[in-house]
RNA sequence: GCGCCUGUAGCUCAGUGGAUUAGAGCACCGGACUUCGGAUCCGGGUGUCGGGGGUUCGAAUCCCUCCAGGCGCGCCA
């Protein structure tokens, strides 16, 4: 990348001075090339004078202009410049852009990718909705979200594992309310006359749920008992279809997890036990009026949390710690991704605490907390709740507005600020949509390059990069150099959200190049080869682009 | 009450130490094509960056405080 080029002219630049200071430890960790807002201000910009400034107790634009007269010579650079306050700002030659389009050409799908996760394994767990219920617009931000920064990770050479846990065991308390709305809507249709409980799930799909149940037993579950042990053998008679709704949902947004979790299976195995005995053991659990609490309160949390209930059934705490020592223990990842909904906020503390008390290291755990989607149906917002059943599912979505959209809506704000998904917006917004801006500057290239291959007149000649010199060519150029930069910025802010911004302004090149800079022409064949060559690498950048987002790159619409 | 998120153009949102012009999309008004796809391009912005105070060479960005909206605070998940 033409930063870190840079970046490493300043070190040298920064060493030699600082040397002849006696300042050799004043050193800035990471030197910052940053793309100035105002072209004039050149191609690239650095403040590390100004840090400097501070620390060697000089005036900034003095420091940049020793740091000048000290740079080592390089053929891209062709002036550099002391600005305002002390800004370094470098004037580069166009040559620079022609070699990263060259570099484009040669990577092809891999352009944008680096190493700088090297064999670090990550792990992102994302979505995990109790299986209750289908993913409605409630709940799946976290998927698109998830999904791209893992796709993000993996691009800057993290080794990336997708999970989705799976809230199975009779343990949750929600399987068993839902399981009991399933029996009551059950005994409902057989015309017994039960009232349906206030905590329970209203959703009409429980109802269908129940349906199916009297289609295939009839009445045979007529006499089970209304008590926990009725409401979990009715979750049990409808889970493989919940779970199987989940996979199509999933799916549907363009999803594939490596992993679903079962905790179930940390139950079986004993996982759980063993993990509440090994906290006990070190002291890091207690027993206490019946009950068995984690000592949360001594790590960050607010107080100490119940591990097993007086019940002697274990909490959720209990599970995820379980689950916890799996991830970090069991399969060895370097880092954790925890992506979890809004209602999760206050669960971060103790899972902190919790694996502080574990002896895991916190720093190895991200907690991404997405902020609320509102759904409006015009000026009224309906707060989503599977309970109450007025939900919008995400496959209702998708069929409205399309896989594509769905995914661009959902990544284009930052996870920290609030979504107001109104529908009959997202509906009409649907053809004039920023994801069809973006896939018509693909399909526009496409299309020039469908052309190319029956001109005959271009040969074989290889293009002359040099010949880019338009405006709009130099735009572009620049935009295809900058990708790789924002590729990495992105993944390691763990900002996916700002892929759809920058994928806008790619376009938005595109469509300006396209416009003005007529590609294939007979009466100039140099040019044209020349111009086939920022088409094809333009082509690579959107198509680089909108996978990692999961949104296809169409060759014709 | 405590905690977290948010507050930027009519609307939806980027920008989260950097440059005396704070950006984009939508909406609205006007314009552009005998050639590669008009789902395009060009032009049109008088914003208390929620209010106030502070930190510094420099603040939408960091700190304090107040206001408004949202969410969370269970031996539910």
């Amino acid at each position: 990348m033409i930063q870190d080029r840079l970046a490493n002219l300043l070190r040298e630049a920064c060493l030699a001075l600082l040397s002849d200071r006696e300042h050799g430890d004043a050193l800035p960790g990471d030197i910052q090339i940053e793309t100035p807002s105002n072209p004039a201000h050149g191609d690239f910009a650095c403040n590390v004078a100004m840090q400097l400034a501070g620390q060697i107790e000089a005036n900034p634009r003095q420091i940049a202009q020793q740091l000048i007269d000290h740079l080592p010579a390089d053929a891209v650079v062709e002036r550099v410049e002391v600005a305002g306050p002390g800004f370094i700002n470098f004037y580069l030659s166009p040559g620079w852009l022609h070699d990263g389009l060259a570099e484009c050409l040669e990577q092809g799908e891999n352009y944008g990718c680096s190493d700088f996760g090297a064999v670090q394994k990550v792990q992102v767990e994302f979505v995990s909705a109790n299986p209750v219920g289908p993913i409605h617009i409630g709940n799946a931000r976290g998927g698109p979200f998830g999904d791209t920064l893992a796709n993000l990770l993996a691009a800057i050479g993290y080794e990336v594992e997708r999970e989705y846990y799976l809230n199975d065991a009779p343990t949750n308390t929600q399987l068993q309310i839902f399981g009991g709305s399933v029996q009551t809507r059950y005994l409902q249709l057989l015309g017994e006359e039960v009232g349906f409980p206030e905590e329970g799930y209203h959703g009409d799909y429980v109802v269908e749920l129940a349906q199916e149940l009297v289609d295939e037993y009839g009445e045979k579950y007529r006499d089970v008992p209304r008590d926990t042990e009725g409401a979990l053998l009715f979750f049990d008679l409808v889970e493989d279809k919940m779970i199987e709704q989940l996979h199509r949902d999933c799916a549907a947004m363009g999803i594939s997890f490596d992993v679903w979790f079962s905790e179930t299976k940390l139950h079986e195995a004993g996982l759980v036990q063993a993990q509440i005995d090994q906290l006990l053991a070190s002291g890091a659990a207690y027993a206490k009026e019946d009950a068995v609490w984690l000592r949360t309160g001594q790590y960050g949390d607010e107080e100490d949390r119940v591990l097993v209930r007086s019940d002697g059934a274990p909490t959720y705490i209990a599970s995820d710690v379980a689950y916890a020592a799996d991830k970090f223990y069991t399969r060895g990842f370097d880092r954790v991704i925890y992506i979890w909904g809004p209602d999760h906020f206050g669960y971060v503390p103790r899972m902190k605490a919790a694996l502080a008390a574990m002896g895991i290291g916190i720093e190895r755990a991200e907690f991404i907390i997405y902020q609320t989607v509102r759904f409006l149906e015009g000026d009224e917002p309906l707060s989503l709740s599977k309970r109450r059943g007025d939900i919008v599912t995400i496959r209702e979505l998708i069929e409205d507005i399309g896989r594509d959209a769905v995914r661009f809506f959902f990544l284009m704000r930052s996870v920290d600020a609030h979504l107001d998904f109104d529908l009959d917006l997202a509906r009409q917004q649907s053809a004039e949509n920023p994801v069809y801006y973006v896939q018509y500057a693909h399909t526009r290239l496409c299309s020039i390059l469908r052309e190319a291959e029956s001109a005959d007149y271009l040969g074989k000649v290889d293009g002359d990069l040099s010949l880019l010199i338009h405006p709009d060519e130099l735009a572009l150029l620049r935009k295809l150099a900058d990708y790789p930069a924002e590729v990495l910025r992105a993944a390691q802010e763990l900002a996916p959200h700002r892929l759809p911004h920058f994928a806008r302004e790619l376009a938005q090149a595109v469509h300006q190049f396209y416009t003005n800079c007529r590609v294939l022409d007979r009466d100039n064949p140099a040019m044209s080869r020349a111009r086939l060559k920022l088409v094809a690498g333009s082509h690579i950048v959107l198509a680089n682009i909108l996978g990692l987002m999961g949104i296809t790159a169409p060759e014709k619409m």
